[in-house]
DNA sequence: ATTATTTGCAACAAAATGGTTGCATGTTTT
DNA sequence: AAAACATGCAACCATTTTGTTGCAAATAAT
């Protein structure tokens, strides 16, 4: 086994698996969201909605996309829609960027001793 | 000061400053680069297209878009453009997830304790 | 029973994204 | 000097994204 490629961390499965939640938070209003979902906990839409300059329905089209990540989740609850945290696929990516920055030290490690030979 | 708003986290400069990170993640293509100059440290822009389906012209593309979020920095040398990774955003992201993350738990513990009380 | 709220759905428009091709330019290599 | 290689630039196309408006339906409040 030469190995080097398929190091994991390039391999497809992974990179489609990470990609989506990163395009989801790649956006300063969904960021929002998210924050403003971290303080508060369960929130409708229109309690979403509430202080941006947007509208209702491009707030929930944002919620969706949130969800469709993962990141989020809303219940019906009587007339309204609730979101929460999903705090997993967060962790999932937080510990991604971990790796690769790791991965980037030790290559940094691996030149620094191939220069120095 | 009632605070509540403006608690961090949701403020705008921050929202702006790490959306594009997360965006320029956001991609399969664009991860796949990241992972590759992660493997072997400085790598032209030919190389780097090597092995994908798509032209050099659109890897060129998703580069700029890593350079333009900070993640990545390429510099000519003679005829060829050598690409290294730029730690510091990545660690900015990772500590944003963080953040986010320790806070929505402190939620969690907000919430049960006002649950039980 | 009405009225007000909250949401969902659909159609649409404008802008951004991801990709292509063709050509010009600069740098090695032979 | 000529050929090969690596890049940059510009125009263009198709698709996705981001936002809008208008209307219908369900739930809660009066």
């Amino acid at each position: 086994m030469s190995s080097r490629r398929s190091s994991g961390l390039a391999t497809a499965p992974l990179l489609r698996r990470h990609a989506p939640v990163f395009a989801a938070l790649g956006d300063a209003t969904r960021l929002a969201l998210m924050a403003r979902l971290c303080e508060r906990a369960p929130c409708s839409i229109s309690q979403l909605t509430e202080g941006t300059p947007i509208t209702r329905q491009a707030i929930t089209k944002h919620l969706r996309v949130l969800e469709g990540a993962g990141l989020v989740r809303g219940e019906m609850s009587g007339r309204e829609c609730l979101f929460e945290i999903e705090p997993e696929p967060l962790d999932e990516a937080r510990d991604y960027l971990d790796l690769v920055a790791q991965q980037w030290d030790a290559a940094l490690v691996r030149l620094k001793a191939f220069v120095e030979k």
